[in-house]
RNA sequence: CGGGACGUAGCGCAGUCCGGUAGCGCACCUGAAUGGGGUUCAGGGGGUCGCGGGUUCGAAUCCCGCCGUCCCGACCA
């Protein structure tokens, strides 16, 4: 790696920590395009990693996957009147194509109801064609003032769903059968524990009912709003006619839903496990789950190392593992140690000739203690053991913080303004279980 | 869009006050040795000094203008 110095530790700038973590790792990297960024393998290995979870608990919950355009004609934004009040600040437009200036400027999608909704009013007869229920991975552009990596850059990647159904119960069934998911995936995959609830109507999607929340505990004591679940009501449906006829013949208008979580996660799973040496990443999105060092004096050594990693790997992969041997010549095996715990690898295996004299490998866990050894006989056994472990402890780590730093929402604005005075740890970041509350607080 | 810092090799920086041959560390390439927690030695390649103008015999350095980046705030997946 290009940079051997020690990071930026948290306690000092954990803004610096975070950037110089994301530079190390090789995770993302700035564009010439201000605002945007490069997804850098490393750090796409992990998004796709959260993507297959993903669209896996998607299609579990009888969802499909479609894909709509990039390009959106400006006059579908302004259909629905608070959505293009929220957002028409922060579209990019394209005004011209193929050189010539365009009858009418396309918007570069913040998110897709407009032209969703307008393709649901043609599939949409009949009660007979709900529920309607529809994902899409796709970028999205929103021209945000300031941006930092991962967390709000002007083009992201995230998935985006869509839902019609015929009754507003069915619809707010379906609003928090996905925030549960989320918090599912989110604690389960991610490590991450949340807290959900109900947004204010002041920090509601814009032309929405109801939004739903994930927010999660970063270890600055600030909270990320990590996925959303919107109520749509009815009020895109009216906006873009999406009606069906039921079964007594009456035409009706649909209840709609939308919900979405995206490349930030990737921020949040950085700041919630990363420690002052790198990355840390739960196993079950770790682009690799452990890193196999040979370590060798002879290249007699050299072949016999090399040769039993590969055999673990062999064996670890059959059984579901994802390994990486890092054979590369010509780097100290600390050198090696460091680049991969930068990177966040849970597990690492250092094979040399002691251990293959011992029949064991000798396991370091990325989150510390001292190293083990694996005796060869049960390796898939131990490793399998030691993965799930280590994915239930960071869940377990995370919830021990959000716990000792109070993340809780806030039952009266007395109380709020005591734990402001106390410095108690306390966290206030836009969210509240209680709408009611929180309204009486921002005044 | 307000406040602050900055822009010199891929990365991090010195040099700028006081104008005079473009430097250092890391990374990279070659060779040899080394190899259980960031190897060592030797050799080597790489630069419109952010851009434009001005002053000057001469500008990375002084003057004017512009552009860009990062951090902190107001707004947001």
């Amino acid at each position: 790696m290009a940079d051997n110095k020690a990071l930026t530790t948290r306690a000092a700038d954990f803004s610096a920590w975070y950037n110089e973590l994301i530079m190390r790792a090789e995770l993302a990297d700035y564009s010439p395009v201000r605002g945007c960024m490069v997804i850098r393998p490393n750090g796409y290995a992990i998004w796709e990693q959260m993507q297959r979870a993903l669209d896996q608990m998607f299609k579990d919950t009888g969802h499909q996957n479609a894909y709509f355009p990039l390009f959106i004609p400006q006059s579908f934004l302004a259909k629905e009147a608070q959505h293009v009040e929220g957002f028409a600040p922060e579209t990019a437009v394209v005004t011209h194509g193929g050189g010539k200036l365009l009858e009418e400027p396309l918007v570069v999608r913040p998110t897709s109801e407009t032209i969703i909704y307008s393709m649901y009013a043609k599939w949409i007869q009949s009660y007979r064609d709900l529920p309607l229920l529809i994902n899409q991975w796709a970028n999205v552009v929103r021209w945000e003032l300031r941006t930092r990596l991962f967390l709000r850059t002007t083009e992201f990647l995230w998935q985006e769903g869509h839902t019609a159904h015929a009754t507003e119960a069915e619809a707010e069934e379906e609003t928090l059968m996905i925030l549960g998911l989320y918090r599912t995936f989110m604690e389960q995959w991610m490590g991450m524990p949340v807290l959900t609830g109900r947004k204010t109507d002041s920090e509601r999607f814009a032309g929405a009912l109801r939004t739903y929340s994930c927010e999660a505990l970063m270890q600055d004591n600030k909270a990320l709003q990590a996925g959303t679940s919107h109520n749509l009501g009815q009020n895109f449906a009216r906006a873009f006619d999406v009606q069906y006829q039921s079964a007594d013949g009456a035409m009706e208008y649909v209840w709609n839903t939308s919900w979405g979580v995206s490349t930030r996660l990737v921020g949040g799973l950085i700041m919630t496990h990363g420690d002052d040496t790198g990355l840390v990443c739960p196993p079950r999105l770790a682009q690799y789950q452990a890193v196999i060092v040979p370590i060798y004096k002879t290249d007699e050594e050299r072949g016999t190392t090399l040769e039993v990693a590969q055999r673990i790997r062999a064996d670890l992969q059959k059984a579901g593992f994802r390994i990486h041997v890092d054979a590369r010549d010509g780097l100290k095996p600390g050198a090696k140690y460091y680049e991969w715990e930068a990177r966040g690898v849970p597990l690492r295996l250092e094979i040399g000739p002691r251990d293959v004299g011992n029949g064991v490998a000798t396991m370091a866990r990325r989150t510390g203690g001292p190293k083990e050894p694996l005796p060869f006989a049960d390796i898939v056994a131990r490793f399998g053991q030691e993965v799930d472990r280590m994915q239930q402890g960071l869940l377990a780590t995370a919830i021990a913080r959000r716990e000792a730093n109070s993340l809780r929402a806030p039952k009266s604005k007395q109380e709020f303004i005591d734990f402001l005075a106390a410095d108690g740890g306390f966290v206030y970041a836009g969210w509240c279980g209680d709408p009611a509350v929180e309204e009486e607080i921002k005044q």
